[in-house]
DNA sequence: TTGTATGCGTTATCAC
DNA sequence: GTGATAACGCATACAA
């Protein structure tokens, strides 16, 4: 069982100091030279300063692998995601470091690429060697996130599933405003371009739409832009345009951007022939014409993820969790009353 | 030092099965049911069959702290970015995380906020439990980051310090054929948008610029965007335009984009009256207009450097490696002709 | 092919 | 306040 002190990287031909080097050299105990390190408290500042000094001198730093097993705690979260490119994650993602990050934790990242065998796989990888993972918009099956739930804390962002903690982003009542929005604009027939079927956002956004469109007597039609991109976004922009339709609600702000290029490309003015609207409102105003759009508080989500993970790794957890963040419609310039006539398709 | 089995979220009332267990159960010792796992092909597929199906039944998985102990590998790596959230990462993120994948290792994420002192502590938290580190745009003083690789394999991504593996974008080809572009386009006078002065990238960029116009013989002049963000590029917009020249080259696309949102409300045409450069094609075509950049190659950067962490983890590096990553220009519709007269300073 | 014995580096429990 | 020592759970020489 010897191993190789050098291999790893460590030290260039110097051996990786350990706890009994430091007890041998400093004169006291391995117990002593711990509790310098992890309860400092107990012992005289004097040997507290010794202990540290050799420390020092030698090089040594306490193996936190060691420590882990002995305490069974090691401090780390993991949170996955389906993309991190997709600007929906970036401003969760550091939300979530940050939260952790005054917690003392470290935190994995693990990208799914929204397929289940992959994201299964950063789960087994993961669940060994963290206190809780974060599961944002997962697509696992409720059978395998419940059975990983009773193995940590789990919390799933953007996922509804009884009995296991989560956190939602409620873009219904945003989406019934867009729709008001566009129904007060005098738009009559408009197109959903929907996202991933297995999302629950896709499927909350759609219903949202339906609905309220159903109340105020629009018709919808639905476009999909599948995986949701710029590119799928752009590409709707013909058979929204063949459909007849006024105005488009769009799954995200980057399908919704990339209608907004489609729409040009094809001649049609925004928002004077043609009105968009996108949800999450993670592209600010960058975009042209700044876009209406949903706000989402993605990075609100990310942070009170963690500190619902926090809590409940710590054992003060008593019931279920289903924490749902509020979302409102911030009206820019995509949108504009409907077109006076246009062609019948 | 015993411990509440129930502690850290592990089973609800049962005990975390161990390898004694499963032996117990299956007949088998502890090194048979070890191998089971570790090195299937030293037993009989019997054994191994029906010592994991005991497993499964007691529901044992083995522990990887534990293992870690033993062996002295865990497989994992850790990658600190100055923001998460910036458009240059998430590429990078991705893609060095596709290739961790491959490799079977787990990525802990850091978030520098472009803050040594953070990024210092987010070091010291990871090298403990990592078998090697990426560091992006490192903000860390040369001697600390030359310490920590003596610990471990580190690769450094847009830093350049001597005998440490670095992966280096290297945009000063494509910065030089922007400037000549604009030459080429008329105009004499420029500006360099900079951003953070201990950043690598921007010397070099700032470098690039004012070597290829004194070459050509144009005057440029240097304007601040701190920290690079859409904003800071956008409020820069006015002491450009008040400074008289014609074209204006940004440190990366983020300020550019903030740029053409300020000179827009200034009611500067793009390219008509003003050309704007980027850096780092992180947008894509989704600008108004769409932006002509340098093209940086950012998630090669992630995959290569994380390709020589691996290599350089298996022992197999010989000397010191300086990896370049090429650049060149794209050029799209934010860059015209200079137009032929305007008002002077 | 399988079992035995020991070590990995630390923390926690007891004594002193 | 400090020291001896037994866990923590697993992997691996070595013996059988």
């Amino acid at each position: 069982m010897k191993r190789d002190p050098d291999s790893g990287g460590e030290g260039r031909g110097s051996v990786v100091p350990t706890i009994s080097q430091v007890a041998k050299v400093s004169g006291f105990s391995r117990a002593t030279v711990s509790r310098a390190f992890s309860r400092p408290e107990m012992l005289t500042e004097e040997t507290v300063r010794h202990v540290k000094e050799v420390a020092d001198r030698l090089g040594y730093v306490p193996n936190q692998v060691a420590r882990a097993l002995s305490t069974g705690r090691h401090g780390n979260v993991a949170l996955i995601v389906t993309d991190v490119a997709n600007p929906f994650f970036p401003p969760l993602i550091r939300a979530a470091q940050l939260r952790a990050d005054q917690a003392g934790l470290c935190v994995f990242l693990g990208n799914s690429d929204e397929d289940p065998a992959r994201e299964e796989l950063l789960v087994g990888r993961f669940i060994g060697q963290v206190e809780g993972l974060v599961l944002a918009s997962s697509r696992l099956d409720e059978a395998h996130i419940r059975r990983y739930a009773t193995r940590r804390p789990l919390v799933l962002i953007n996922r509804d599933i009884e009995g296991i903690t989560r956190v939602l982003i409620d873009t219904a009542p945003g989406v019934a405003a867009a729709i008001a929005h566009l129904a007060e604009l005098g738009h009559r027939h408009i197109a959903y371009v929907s996202g991933p079927t297995t999302s629950w956002s896709n499927q909350q956004r759609r219903n949202a739409v339906r609905r309220e469109a159903e109340k105020r007597g629009l018709k919808v039609i639905a476009v999909p832009a599948r995986p949701p991109s710029y590119d799928t976004g752009r590409l709707a922009a013909v058979q929204i345009i063949a459909s007849g339709v006024t105005a488009a609600i769009a799954f995200d702000d980057l399908v919704a951007q990339g209608l907004l290029a489609g729409l040009a490309a094809l001649d049609v003015e925004v928002p004077k022939s043609f009105s968009v609207v996108g949800c999450d409102d993670v592209l600010g105003e960058t975009t042209y014409p700044p876009l209406t759009t949903v706000s989402a508080r993605c990075a609100d989500a990310g942070d009170v993820a963690v500190g619902l993970l926090l809590s409940q790794m710590s054992g003060g957890m008593s019931g279920e969790i289903r924490h749902k963040l509020n979302s409102h419609l911030v009206i820019r310039a995509s949108t504009g009353p409907a077109p006076v006539k246009r062609r019948s398709r």
